[in-house]
DNA sequence: TGCCCCTGTCATCCT
DNA sequence: AAAGGATGACAGGGG
């Protein structure tokens, strides 16, 4: 803060604006940078210079407003400083005609260049105060303001935000049927009796029915039963159901975003922005082009990846620093590492050789190596403890950088004059050296140096009961081991690190074969943490899934049920119909000599005509078998 | 003390 | 081939 406020009080706007100019405030530039906590990548930004996807990764991190919060919560309370100012993309083609040797990457940036090209210096030296000023607004309204405009495309931010919500919206089933019980006796029989549309037995219609027990319906396939709705619904809920064990599968929760979401790297950033940042000076350095035309921003990404011109010089410097700062804030970590007092190798055993300890295969396999200190054929290791850098070469290209361990701060325009001179000079080279060398803090006398690494001694239990009263108990067993061993990331870094940037980060740090080997362990075991959460969920969430299905079959079933009981109901009440019917028929008919008919001798037949003839029982018998024998020759 | 549930971990298969 | 996701199985901790 004492910084900051001497930036401010010194009129660091101004001066922040000078140092985008030129390159000559480098030093400055980055005594800001390393107080604010550094941007992620402004995506947002893009949209306020209009320039196609591949420009955003044009647009450095580096705020023009000092680094913290997005550039889409600042902007707008830039752009009412001076309501009358062209928009951005107009602002960034109005800089690039004036030949202002800079390219602005942030609306601020281009805001501040055209204010000093027009001659209006206050106006953007309050503008970049008010931004500056806006900069410690919430990160999350900032973050949304972000989300909103990617989301958006650059349209209305409220717009973008309604059109995946609509869109993701479920559309409304459709009304499932109504359960109708329906007449199943009344329009059937009517229709028959009246005789319309075939000839049929009415004693046929009676036995048949007669011929049905009570529970008749019990056998009855749903199939067999012709009824709409209902019935229907329930063939269809198969369906339905099954799209329910979709649905459980795909709430499956995202790994990747649970990490990424993780609140508790407040200050270490996002370590797939980190890495994606951090492995651009990289290729800027080992990119090297004479055609200035390719390092207009907003071209395309090769272009940017040249950092010949001037401007793109400005740009690596300070992304440079940028990557810089990174493992600043790395080596400051592991140097207050190397210098704890209370580092107890007998802890570090202990860590290893819990009774829980599941990770003692793969850790076993580097116990004969743990000795072995990673070393690069061209650099060499000091025992100091300091960060050796002891060939000529390194010597003489990092003088400035050998004071690291106090206040190590590298000196930009050093770096800047080997990105610039040295063209065979490569960077990856370069900044191993700048990185490398993270072990030298382990002791001759730490277990990796010994041969037997996790030696439990007389006394092991005690030291272990006072060495878990000394452990901070909410620490996980691999964050105990991670700091037991001192490995100098966080286990969520480690667990939620891209496999590219892990496996760089591997590299580029000098680690312990024993440290190496925990680390892989903690990020194969994270990894198999959150899957196995993922997997229980999923699980319950199928279980709780076919627990609703076995619900809504068994409302299913007892809805079926009372329908069956009402059908057989209904089924009743018409046989009895008929049964009244046709002996009243009988009871009026009479033969030729005025006797009544023998109901069992004689039944009742419908012609095509509508007319009803008796028939004796004999000729219905012979006309069914006939009709029975054509259907089977057919 | 046994039981049950939750969680971490490992092994294995698969993508 | 490596990395990682999915999942069954096992073990330990806690209620």
């Amino acid at each position: 803060m004492k910084h900051l406020k001497r930036w401010w009080s010194a009129g660091g706007g101004l001066l922040h604006l000078t140092l985008l100019l030129s390159l000559a405030g480098l030093r400055v530039d980055l005594d800001l940078y390393l107080l604010l906590p550094p941007p992620t990548l402004l995506q947002d930004e893009l949209l306020f210079l209009g320039g196609p996807a591949s420009s955003a990764y044009a647009l450095s991190p580096f705020s023009a407003s000092g680094g913290w919060g997005r550039a889409g919560h600042l902007h707008p309370k830039g752009r009412e400083l001076d309501p009358a100012a062209p928009p951005e993309g107009q602002l960034l083609r109005e800089v690039r005609a004036l030949g202002v040797p800079f390219v602005p990457r942030t609306s601020v940036d281009a805001w501040l260049v055209h204010s000093v090209a027009a001659g209006s210096a206050d106006e953007a030296h309050g503008l970049l105060g008010a931004a500056a000023a806006s900069s410690t607004g919430g990160a999350g309204a900032s973050v949304d303001g972000g989300s909103q405009a990617v989301q958006g495309g650059g349209g209305d931010p409220r717009a973008a935000r309604s059109g995946p919500l609509d869109a993701g919206e479920e559309e409304k089933a459709p009304a499932e049927p109504t359960a109708q019980v329906p007449d199943a006796g009344g329009c059937a029989s009517e229709r028959h009796l009246n005789g319309t549309d075939t000839s049929f037995s009415l004693e046929d219609l009676f036995q048949l029915l007669s011929s049905q027990p009570e529970n008749s319906l019990e056998g009855i396939s749903l199939g067999d039963i012709p009824l709409p709705g209902s019935i229907s619904d329930g063939m269809n809920s198969s369906a339905h159901y099954h799209v329910n064990f979709s649905q459980a599968i795909s709430q499956d929760v995202n790994l990747h975003e649970a990490i990424l979401l993780c609140p508790n790297n407040t200050f270490r950033r996002d370590p797939t922005a980190r890495t994606s940042q951090s492995q651009e000076p990289f290729l800027q350095l080992n990119s090297h082009t004479t055609n200035p035309e390719q390092t207009l921003p907003g071209t395309n990404l090769t272009g940017f990846l040249s950092p010949v011109d001037n401007h793109m010089r400005n740009l690596t410097s300070q992304d440079l620093l940028y990557d810089l700062d990174i493992n600043i804030f790395d080596e400051i970590n592991l140097m207050s590492l190397a210098t704890e007092d209370n580092f107890d190798p007998i802890d570090v055993s202990q860590l290893f050789d819990e009774p829980d300890s599941d990770s003692g295969l793969s850790l076993d396999s580097s116990h004969n190596n743990t000795s072995v200190i990673k070393s690069n054929s061209s650099h060499s290791v000091c025992d100091e403890g300091a960060i050796g850098y002891c060939t000529d070469h390194e010597s003489s290209s990092h003088h400035d950088l050998e004071g690291a361990v106090g206040g190590y701060y590298p000196e930009p325009s050093k770096l800047c004059h080997l990105d610039q001179s040295d063209s065979d000079f490569h960077g990856d080279l370069t900044f191993q050296h700048v990185f490398h060398n993270h072990t030298y803090h382990l002791q001759p006398t730490a277990p990796e140096s010994t041969s037997e690494p996790f030696p439990w001694p007389g006394k092991s239990q005690k030291i272990r009961s006072r060495y878990l009263e000394d452990t901070d108990r909410n620490l996980s067993r691999d964050e105990q081991r991670a700091k037991a061993l001192h490995i100098p990331f966080s286990v969520d870094e480690i667990v939620g690190m891209p496999v590219d940037s892990f496996n760089s980060m591997l590299s580029r740090y000098y680690l312990t074969d024993l440290q190496v080997s925990l680390i892989r362990d903690i990020r194969r075991r994270g990894k198999n943490k959150v899957a196995a959460q993922n997997c229980r969920k999923r699980k319950l969430d199928i279980i709780l899934n076919l627990e609703d299905d076995v619900c809504n079959l068994q409302a299913k079933k007892e809805t079926l049920k009372r329908e069956q009981a009402q059908c057989n109901k209904a089924i009743n009440i018409m046989k009895q119909k008929l049964h009244d019917l046709y002996h009243d028929i009988f009871s009026r008919l009479r033969d030729d000599q005025g006797r009544p008919v023998n109901p069992n001798h004689y039944a009742l037949q419908c012609t095509h005509d509508g007319s009803i003839l008796i028939v004796p029982k004999e000729l219905v018998a012979s006309g069914h078998k006939k009709e029975t024998q054509k259907g089977k020759r057919k």
